[in-house]
DNA sequence: ACTATTATTGAAAATGGTTTTCATTATCAA
DNA sequence: TTGATAATGAAAACCATTTTCAATAATAGT
């Protein structure tokens, strides 16, 4: 889909323009520092990340740029279950991933993306929808898969 | 629903016995209640609803209570966003719901229960589970499906 | 470039669901 | 009945997130 842009200009400039939101330093930074990775990070990790670079920036203004930023559909927030929101770029704005979803690590709390039956999941998913939406009166905008489980090193921890 | 002679006590007394567990009134009372729901209720909710019966009973100990069910798999806890957990029994615990997924609306938090397509659904989960716990030696436990839109009423609302 | 408008910011304080503490009570095997 | 200890409740602590509010900075209009 689209790329990433190295230099000045920016992907997500036209995002901001015409909506009355205007591009600010502190959201450039954090959109650089979710496009820059392929974790899914807290509002503090984002914060500290930020902090590097840019020490004023306040972790209020994380919160307040994630959530913007997740109105918008440029990034998802998810809940793996350490009661903390994390955050990963949309689909369309990342680099490497495509369309995933989650395995994840009840004990660990590791976040394993996986692409594995991702077409047939959704051909399943779009048909599911479709009979959803009508029989309901529901408009679905999105959908969440997870699988949660233990994963092998924290198997082999626990005899 | 009176004091003394609990009857319906039958099929989770096992479940407390052998691991050290008790059987307390607290605890026969909060599964009481969510026996006589099929709604998704949040701590605050159960602990409302046990205190027309049992007013002693403190928030602190249906927290705990809750988390004890949950580890024990007798029921299952949920997160739809509205920035407190809820609370199902377990499919093989409730009388009237199988197996089923959910609808949320992500405006006025209303959940849907669904049970449409789960057969394919199911087909296809244990196929990618399958191919996901060998790939990625990861054990699978359970898995999370729901689908984030606007409920009928809330879209007529919108201006 | 200058200015007016107002969206955005950061520090601090508040919020609120959940957890911890700790002294007391209730359960259950012996 | 009794002793060991699991469970409880009130209060306090926790802590991720939100709100407040005065100050600042990004845009549009000139
Ligand atoms: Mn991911
Ligand atoms: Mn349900
Ligand atoms: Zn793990
Ligand atoms: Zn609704």
């Amino acid at each position: 889909m689209q790329k990433r842009c190295r230099q000045g200009q920016s992907w997500w400039q036209p995002k901001f323009q015409g909506r009355g939101y205007r591009m600010t330093v502190p959201r450039q930074v954090i959109l650089e520092v979710l496009s820059g990775t392929e974790k899914h990070l807290s509002a503090e990790d984002i914060y500290l990340a930020v902090q590097k670079s840019y020490p004023h920036v306040g972790l209020t203004t994380v919160y307040r740029t994630l959530e913007l930023l997740a109105d918008m559909g440029v990034l998802f927030k998810f809940d793996f279950g350490d009661r903390r929101a994390r955050y990963e770029l949309a689909e369309e704005f990342q680099v490497k991933k495509g369309h995933h979803h989650h395995l994840v690590c009840t004990r660990c709390k590791r976040v394993i993306d996986y692409t594995e039956f991702i077409d047939q999941e959704k051909e399943l998913l779009e048909k599911t929808e479709r009979g959803l939406m009508e029989k309901y009166d529901f408009s679905i905008e999105k959908h969440l898969i997870q699988f949660y489980g233990t994963c092998g090193k924290c198997r082999k921890k626990t005899v």
